[in-house]
DNA sequence: CCTATTCTTTGTCGATCAACAAACAATAGG
DNA sequence: CCTATTGTTTGTTGATCGACAAAGAATAGG
């Protein structure tokens, strides 16, 4: 191996350009934006990165695999009350962060799309069923475990708390107070009975 | 009064504009897009409306008349429970027209702004809170009408609807079926007992 | 008909967009 | 020290952005 080695932090630059995409969005951070904000040329951004496209999934990478990844690691609690409740208060408390911009990186991002760049907005669509999708799964392996009882309806509950979750992001966004947030999940929380009472039969 | 008539009928280009914006956003909306969706030249649209920014703010006064007044409308209803119930239909109703943009203008236009744009990010936001706002007016004249029990939290309930709402937004925009969506809200609904039953105490 | 007023067309403005080419700089292996 | 390799800098590409100026076209009141 040869060459010159790189004079600048490649994950420290990814960084910056996560928070930059997470407060705009893929089309409102332009190339320039990024330039200012990681102290690098442009060239150098496509040489380490590709192309902005590249660099914007591997932004979303590493959201995803920190910050934004609660949801994942929520959903991995034993005790399915304690998982969604969890989930849904750690989403509170990511998309509050003080030094971070408000909302979800993964929701924000998707819209306000030129036509030329739907594809962005096709993938990140895929991110967020997904996201519904494990949700759901968890509370069928909750039935399966005997946690639920087995009347209730997985997929209409799980659609019911991916649906709340992604419209916290909007709200977190919107700057509504955490608190006032917090409220809401309690509110959402009452739906999850342990094997009785207010249940969400189909 | 003197000069040429207008050529062109300006409501049916103010609908026109409001589709665009619908699905692309406010930025993802370009002027040629405009011009092409239109058919009449750039100069014409400023003539008529003054600028990019006048043209999105009366198509979403537009929208709001229209498909996206439903919200408003429901919350008229005497009775509570079918107000609410009402507006969350509505909204799944709304937000999943075939011929029209999936999701909320209101919620989808708003995110993905470049940042000499925040101001019309600010404004829609603005509007998103005036619907929580409603909602939680509605929910305090419904214990005020003895609807509901004044244990109730009207806070904390309507921003969680609120937020369900909002969330409806970005669920439908990914695609997903509109009866999975009901299912949703008839969860959602459980959460809004009449004087007693499943309730959400401060 | 004449003139003031309004609408419409054509053309273009400077700025910015994402992306890259070419030249220069620095390191490694030999 | 030499050369191949890779990083960096500078400058520029064609396209598109939102916005408007200027000139022509069509109507009204007089």
């Amino acid at each position: 191996m040869a060459g010159r080695p790189r004079q600048f932090d490649k994950e420290q630059a990814l960084e910056k350009a996560m928070l930059l995409f997470w407060e705009h969005g893929y089309e409102g951070t332009s190339m320039s934006a990024l330039v200012d904000a990681l102290g690098i040329a442009s060239a150098r951004i496509y040489a380490a990165f590709g192309s902005k496209r590249q660099l914007f999934e591997e932004a979303v990478a590493l959201y995803e695999s920190g910050e934004g990844g609660f949801a994942d690691r929520a959903l991995m609690l034993v005790d399915i009350n304690q998982a969604i409740r969890q989930m849904l208060r750690d989403a509170v408390d990511v998309y509050t962060l003080q030094d971070r911009p408000w909302g979800c990186l993964v929701v924000s991002a998707a819209t306000g799309v030129a036509p030329e760049n739907t594809p962005v907005l096709a993938w990140l669509s895929e991110h967020r069923r997904q996201r519904t999708q494990s949700i759901i799964a968890r509370l069928e392996a909750a039935i399966e475990d005997d946690q639920l009882s087995d009347a209730i309806n997985a997929q209409a509950l799980g659609n019911f708390y991916a649906t709340f979750l992604h419209g916290i992001s909007v709200q977190a966004r919107d700057g509504i107070p955490k608190d006032a947030l917090l409220a809401g999940v309690d509110c959402a929380m009452a739906l999850l009975p342990r094997r009785s009472g207010p249940d969400c039969r189909s």
